[in-house]
DNA sequence: GACGGGCTATAAGGTGGACTTATGGCTAGA
DNA sequence: TCTAGCCATAAGTCCACCTTATAGCCCGTC
């Protein structure tokens, strides 16, 4: 477990370029240095330091764990100004567990209003595959989330945010379907090459559990779990994939044209939900951000310039071809 | 100092409830868990933790503590495992400093590039007035900076990026200028109740100094070191300020709209600057930033978009109204 | 009301980790 | 060759963090 103490030596050691002027500079005595930093170097498992008669340099390991070591000193500073802080104002650090379409969808807006309206609030959103997100959230880690699903801890608050439709997403210039049709149906779907999460994915699951169902098989050429790189797969045309409109939402941006087919005889859905701490643990900061995450949620249904987003309520008169995954 | 020993024993106990539940869990003795308590309190200067018979509740500064101590005791991991990677990929946490008219102007397409192009990168942008950036840098506590000026210590490296036109800037129902007008004199604006950074700042020093040489006084109304307010304060037209353009370069998505009015006999601009650490010190993936940084300024002068923006190179032959502050 | 169990706080003692001084080996420059 | 600067290792000291012991408060059950 690495200790700050560790850490503010190592920093000064890295940038005196010296292990005697760091101590000098820290009023401590050399040989505790070598000490300390040897001691460092058997916890990372790496050399940190090259030696020699003219001082120290830092490896690239210990290089990359200087500035990371930075960071986080200057992070305990921050940590002790804000619990030193009279109350009442809202403000401190809030982690948002996002998966990856949710970013795309709802991230910039979100850390513009919260950067706008409530300056004093450090927002880390944290952005993930739906599986990790609820892992870190069951961890306690995360102070809100945005799931797929209700099936977790007793001890976290749930409510619905919105509902997303999937659609089977090729590029522009795609050869793997029909450039005049605007829809596809579900064998058409099962036929295409695709690239979906890997296996124990929930979406990958539910998915080719609804193509079974129907006596459809699955034709997946390539399991990836990192959606940038999943997308770039999808634009070099090795395959589709089926995803919400988050995914493809700031690709235009990049110069990256789409087609976004929904499945005319089976409209996969998929509900969002958002969860957060139980009350006794929940900050003033983070009831603050849960609102403006529900209120941002709310805005991308509302004002309709994506589709496949709707509200959560209305969905209870359900269409027949209306699949929930 | 905090240690990080006293913030998992601290987090323990908030997420455990409980002095002695927590004290089985690290298997710690309870007595030394509550004179650490103690200690920690004493360091922070406030009370942590409500004791009962029943256990313990955080206090609201406990609890700002505990989402703070949980997020950087996650970043201890990152920082472990990145220090043990096998170098030559392209990773580890780069820290850049932007005053808020760069962020505005360039922070959210750096975001998504670095984060398409290299997800191991973890960036952490540092937004706040020149003079605070500046310091930092000097400080050794960020790898990059964009400033306005050259005189930093010879151990930064340091090249220009773009140049950047000033305008006063003023909501579009404002009364104070005439609404036919499309730009300013300087005189004109030297009569105009002005929001403007504090006395001690370098560019309210600038422009008063430019005012003074033209026998011009400043109407200051009001000081405001954060750009957020002090925008929302010219949008209340409380006074008009003179910014560049990243001031309102995401106001339109806000229902803000703003007058623009370049000053037609003394068109005030601004070199930025990059600094970086020197060469023994700069990560690899902070060089990559870099180049990334420098790109998006490139593309922010050619697209054109926004006005305002111009090539550091282009500018060599200047034109006899420009004043560079 | 008595008892038991649970809670946290304080005191006192022991020990190992973090410091110190001492020393040695290596390199570079005059 | 000598000097100065560098880092590493050894041995000794001391103090911070742990331990056990104890006390006081509360709540629930009988």
């Amino acid at each position: 477990m690495l200790d700050t103490r560790q850490l503010r030596y190592f920093v000064q050691i890295v940038e005196s370029g010296s292990l005697s002027k760091a101590s000098r500079e820290l009023l401590i005595a050399q040989p505790a240095l070598s000490q300390q930093i040897a001691k460092l170097e058997d916890e990372v498992g790496k050399p940190l330091l090259h030696r020699s008669s003219k001082g120290v340099t830092p490896t690239e390991n210990g290089l990359a764990l200087y500035h990371h070591a930075r960071f986080m000193l200057r992070q305990l500073d921050q940590a002790l100004s804000i619990a030193r802080s009279d109350t009442g104002a809202v403000q401190g650090m809030v982690s948002v567990g996002l998966p990856a379409t949710t970013v795309s969808a709802l991230g910039l807006h979100l850390v513009r209003k919260i950067r706008q309206r409530y300056p004093s609030i450090l927002l880390n959103v944290v952005e993930g595959m739906s599986g990790h997100i609820s892992h870190l959230m069951r961890l306690g880690q995360l102070d809100l989330a945005v799931l797929f699903s209700t099936d977790m801890s007793n001890e976290l608050t749930v409510e619905p945010l919105l509902i997303e439709e999937l659609f089977v997403l090729i590029p522009k210039h795609s050869k793997l379907f029909a450039a005049d049709r605007d829809s596809i149906t579900i064998a058409e779907a099962a036929e295409l090459p695709l690239i979906l999460p890997t296996g124990s994915h929930g979406l990958r699951q539910r998915i080719a559990a609804e193509f079974e169902n129907r006596g459809l098989g699955t034709n997946v050429v390539a399991e990836i779990d990192s959606l940038s790189l999943l997308m770039n797969c999808v634009y070099d045309d090795i395959g589709a994939t089926i995803k919400p409109m988050g995914a493809v939402m700031h690709e235009g941006a990049r110069g990256r044209d789409w087609r976004c087919l929904p499945i005319s005889d089976a409209r996969f859905r998929r509900r969002n939900f958002l969860y957060s701490l139980g009350p006794e643990r929940l900050s003033t900061a983070a009831a603050v951000v849960a609102g403006v995450v529900k209120e941002t949620a709310f805005e991308l249904v509302e004002n309709h310039e994506w589709s496949g987003f709707e509200d959560y309520e209305v969905l209870k008169t359900v269409e027949a071809t209306s699949v929930m995954i």
